[in-house]
DNA sequence: TTGAAAGCGCTAACAG
DNA sequence: CTGTTAGCGCTTTCAA
């Protein structure tokens, strides 16, 4: 609780060279140096850091907006940008949007109004022109979602469209042909793309669009539970889903067991996003790998690149980074042996 | 960008009255105060955040300091504490400690030095004299986790002795008697206090203590995988296992499945925390409920008691919430049928 | 190498 | 109802 002020009495200097000795000792004499370390020490002064950040206009904080922490994909996104803020030795504010616009708002101009050093945005119900009215020209923004949506931020992508494509093309390549789509919400552009994906998949295939099998779900366990629930009063019955997240595959199954309906036997399953759960269920889940870690990871790498540049603002080249997704191949779906029986 | 100075100036009247406007606008005429409004809104004025929590050293602003943003149990009790934070009109900052000293040390100080307004540590590894000399004696902080341990904090409560118990007692009940225990880490007193149950069911009931069947292993999956391996190596077999985590009991059910060994026929398994994945898992997961929402709600409450009612420090009756672990029957264990078994 | 002093942007007496 | 003014704790010219 003791000041700059009350130390720098204490040891008898002024208060500037207690500041020196925090931020510039190579400026400040040995013995004076040790003199104000001891009384600090003494009287257990550490600087008050909002002080600092109105002085220096710096917060050594970057916060990160997530629609929604109960779903394992953000933690693990957290993680990555955790682990090289930390590095740089600034703070991290986690602030949960629970896909609230209005919350999503809120939470940015509060970070702004609080001066962070610098904001990554994670699937944003915002336009670009909403962060940018909000978004003060001194902190540098990073979006992790869509790049097309976002002209004038850095950006790291995953290419959702190619994601459902491939989910679906593999299914296809097993032999499926009425296969059904469990879509996330439609107002996440994520979702919109998984499905398009899914549609291409089809056509390009030469198979018949069937909008009765697409059923639209949130991104949780129950959500899945009962779009299976309705999927099973079609007749004739889908012969494989494509979830449009693991969340909701997960849910899917469950109620596919309820039903008494085998997986992969019967109906074949590919969920969305590679969470960790999904390789223990049963049957573990095929599905489609998204870089979540990395994607922590790079887009702090991006922001930190962005504030100390400085320039965000400025016309400058933004950063797109483009992190593929990936097939993961389990039991999910029938193998080869369902390969084979079906092209024998 | 603009600031009260600019606001007041464009106006026409002082900063005071623009201050007003924003913190105490029933004091100041309708009509210099649309006008004002109207002015920030022209410039596009916002607070800054930093320079106010200065002048009126408060933030809006508590803190949650976490283990492991990764185990699910935490995102839940976030949940909890966002919830009511939110309410209150204040800001989250939550803190990823990764069970490392030095880390939850330095986050905690770097906390009370950006003078947040209180704070909230969960299953802390510091002691209370290392917290306590840390914490500004402004900055009320609740802890979650032992209250034994942490006598002069505010402090939510689940007594994992009893959950421990609980577990293992179930599983007597139904007639094992070679009951193997997976237990968390050595260094949490979760974890022992878990262990401790454990064999204080097993006394109890006259059953053996037999210390080849603990093994430790951290709140892993893969964690949980490798100790069934160890236990798997025993022989006689454990007839049940005690699990000191869902997660790790998750990979302990791994694990058996890959040797081949039925659960619950062969053995049976028992988790804790009652994590959401646990009931997706195949068998589902009897497991012991902690009441990880409603622990976020409740030491955020008692943060904002303790925050509004200011003496925190004065050695007030702190507020010990003890929160009840409870048993949760699913699949894991043999059910009925093998009470009936056993009993016949 | 050091100190005096002018802010950073805002709030809250106090006096009108 | 409104303005003047003195801080909040720190950093950084500018002079010495």
């Amino acid at each position: 609780m003791a000041n700059i002020r009350e130390v720098a009495k204490e040891a008898g200097v002024s208060v500037a060279t207690v500041s020196r000795v925090l931020n510039h000792p190579e400026f400040v004499s040995p013995a004076t140096k040790e003199q104000v370390l001891a009384i600090m020490k003494e009287l257990d002064f550490s600087p008050n850091n909002l002080a600092r950040g109105l002085a220096l206009n710096k917060t050594y904080t970057i916060a990160l907006l997530i629609p929604n922490i109960m779903n394992p994909l953000y933690p693990e996104i957290a993680k990555g940008v955790e682990d090289v803020a930390h590095k740089h030795g600034y703070n991290l504010l986690l602030c949960n949007t629970e896909q609230d616009r209005k919350k999503e708002k809120d939470y940015l101009s509060l970070l702004m109004n609080r001066k962070v050093d610098g904001c990554i945005v994670t699937s944003s119900l915002l336009s670009p022109d909403e962060i940018r009215e909000i978004q003060k020209e001194t902190v540098p923004i990073v979006v992790i979602g869509r790049c097309q949506n976002n002209p004038g931020f850095h950006c790291v992508f995953t290419d959702y469209i190619k994601g459902g494509f491939t989910a679906t093309s593999y299914l296809i390549e097993l032999g499926y042909a009425r296969i059904a789509h469990i879509g996330g919400p439609e107002f996440l552009y994520e979702s919109r793309d998984k499905t398009e994906g899914y549609r291409k998949a089809l056509i390009e295939n030469g198979l018949p669009l069937d909008d009765t099998l697409i059923v639209e779900a949130d991104n949780e366990i129950e959500s899945g539970y009962l779009a299976v629930k309705k999927l099973l009063r079609l007749s004739p019955r889908p012969e494989a889903i494509f979830a449009s997240s693991d969340l909701v595959a997960i849910g899917a199954l469950d109620a596919l067991k309820t039903e008494g309906v085998k997986v992969p036997e019967e109906i074949a399953l590919v969920g969305f996003d590679n969470i960790k759960m999904a390789a223990f269920v049963e049957p573990k889940l095929t599905t489609v790998a998204i870089p979540v870690h990395r994607m922590g990871l790079t887009a702090a790498r991006l922001l930190f690149d962005a504030m100390e540049g400085g320039d965000t603002t400025r016309g400058r080249p933004f950063q797109e980074i483009d992190l593929k997704p990936k097939l993961i191949v389990r039991k999910s779906c029938g193998h080869e042996d369902r390969i084979r029986e079906i092209f024998s």
